[in-house]
DNA sequence: GTGAAAGCGCTAACAA
DNA sequence: TTGTTAGCGCTTTCAC
């Protein structure tokens, strides 16, 4: 469409500046809050902003500061589909990035280990990187290598695993406490009023997003379906070839397990164990994390739920509130608040990597 | 954090217009395929823009373009807290959108009317809008005015239903199939091995979403759920009141009526006669739209799960769209994928409005 | 404390 | 067919 002559223009700094009888410099240092203003100017000033209902033109502002965000995703450097999902994702949109002066990138850190990423972190060179999206533990290192970021300045969040302890600035990623409930839910009621044993699988005890599922899910199994026993979790440590190892004793304990909880990653394992010791019929099974191989698993009827959080979704928001946060801008919660996707068969999004949306 | 003048700083036309020899206005020309430009030119302009791996800065173009984007969305005007989400979506949007000069406003037409419909895209001025979101039926003649509006090159995208015979440039909303069939196989798991009813509410046969989620419903009933019997849809038109009337001569058909799926709006309505007739045991209801009603009546226990799409995303979907359709830019389709939400009580998420996310 | 002027990457007259 | 120049809204020296 044409420009639009017909369209009102929204104030610009010239407007507020002739409004208030200043010059442009000082509505900017005004607008961008730099000292060495008279503080009636700035009223002044102000006043005009307010009269006129200016909105900063935020493209404009970028462009003159020639500015270039910078930022660092940190993930756990385990075998592991969601990771991939999301490391993905960050170079995918990277690309697009690009013409948003914004540049991402990637880098893992072994895994379970909170030595090793708060060295990584220690080792981040402040001037070098705006904001830094972190998959990890929370641990006193990581906490202060965290504090240090945060003392430079540099924007953190937190992505899957909250670190409430440290000074991140925002969290990016499912209240993990709810998903446990939901999947206790859909396992009670899939389960019906039968009465049994339901098997939870978990990653680590270190890692915060594990244990607040587990604690959801106890919380509304022993709620709601007093006909279910929840057994003691099994810590596969997202490796799918222990949980493969570890998953004959835990069946074979002579229980009736009607309902597995696979709460964390290594669903691998789950899937060839169940594969080759199929009988007439097989447990209830709600894992976490739509990815190829659970996608599959939903599919064949193998798994009966998945728990996800769209990892397209969780990379575009850690960018957009890194960004926020580095030129400190609004942020609109509503936007960056992950959900709790529930998949079965029939929801399932087409397709191989379109597990994306948001 | 600083410019970084160790940041490598991408290519622009000035360096293209170094390397290929020409003017700024020439480079200008070929980028944006003006004609007057020899192909010899072109061609050399266009070496330079590969081997420099040139991205055109969209932001810089828009603000010498002083362009502003006019969008419209068009609801029905029915009494339906969905809708009026949507509405508020784009109201809460069009303030942050105002940075990226961009104005988005509502219209608000009867709903259920093909003709009014119609004329009210008809009434609208081409020079006007460069793009138009519609939530409406498909009919002929809803088709011929989406046809006028994509010949004077205004962006059209069809919401929450689609119209896939009219020539609009995307579709933005969930597969009302696959969330019919997602509903049926949670009808079917929730009732278990129990031999009765399933009562269907929909809209109105003129919405094609209601119709489609019907038959997604049907498909997977049939299929999966053999001890179940679909009846007849009760064909509510949206509105409480007459559902509320409808609904005691459907349930006192002397069927065991064991479910009820809710394809469409109205669902006060359905609400308000089962709280005023409630027995000891009440049938599993499933129905669409995350509301503050639905979402009472998912935390009271009444409805068993509720199937959406995200009114935000939605919203900021359809904006993206039709933007990147009026600069002709390409479309991250994967971001724009609207999926099927499921709810149970336990993955409600917090708050009110706050039904948001992506 | 404040202002004048140059410039970010791109587009759009207007010349030539 | 091509080039020159001014300017979008904002920031940033550098002078006063």
């Amino acid at each position: 469409m044409k420009p639009g002559r017909d369209t009102p223009l929204n104030p610009t700094v010239n407007d507020i500046a002739r409004v208030a009888q200043v010059s442009l410099a000082t509505v900017d240092r005004v607008l961008n809050e730099r000292p060495g203003v008279r503080k009636t100017t700035v009223e002044k000033v102000n006043r005009a902003i307010a009269d006129l209902g200016y909105v900063r033109d935020t493209a404009a502002a970028n462009l003159a500061r020639r500015r270039i965000y910078r930022f660092l995703f940190i993930l756990p450097a385990t075998n592991n589909e969601f990771v991939d999902l999301i490391e993905q994702q960050v170079n995918d949109l990277s690309q697009g990035l690009k013409r948003d002066r914004t540049q991402v990138s990637c880098l893992r850190v072994p895994a379970f280990d909170p030595m090793a990423l708060a060295d990584a972190i220690n080792a981040l060179n402040p001037a070098q990187v705006d904001g830094v999206a972190i998959f990890g533990p929370e641990t006193p290192s990581v906490r202060d290598s965290i504090s240090r970021l945060r003392a430079h300045d540099v924007s953190v969040v937190s992505l899957v695993s909250d670190i409430p302890s440290s000074e991140r600035n925002a969290y990016v990623g499912i209240d993990n406490i709810a998903a446990g409930r939901t999947a206790a839910q859909l396992m009670g009621r899939f389960l019906g009023p039968v009465t049994g044993d339901v098997l939870v699988m978990t990653g680590s005890m270190l890692a915060r997003d594990h244990l607040e599922r587990r604690l959801g899910f106890d919380e509304v199994m022993a709620r709601d379906f007093p006909n279910l026993t929840v057994l003691a979790s099994l810590e596969g440590r997202d490796d799918p070839d222990l949980i493969e190892r570890l998953l004959p004793q835990a069946l074979a304990s002579g229980r009736d397990i009607l309902g597995i909880y696979s709460s964390a990653a290594g669903n691998a394992g789950l899937v060839r164990y169940i594969d080759h010791h199929r009988g007439p019929t097989h447990p209830i099974i709600i894992a976490h994390e739509l990815t190829p191989l659970s996608r599959m698993a939903l599919g064949g009827g193998l798994f009966d739920a998945v728990i996800s959080q769209d990892s397209g979704h969780l990379v575009r928001s850690a960018v957009r509130i890194m960004r926020a946060h580095s030129d400190n801008a609004p942020i609109n919660m509503a936007q960056e608040r992950i959900r709790i996707d529930v998949y079965i068969k029939e929801n399932l999004p087409p397709d191989p990597g379109s597990t994306t949306g948001g």
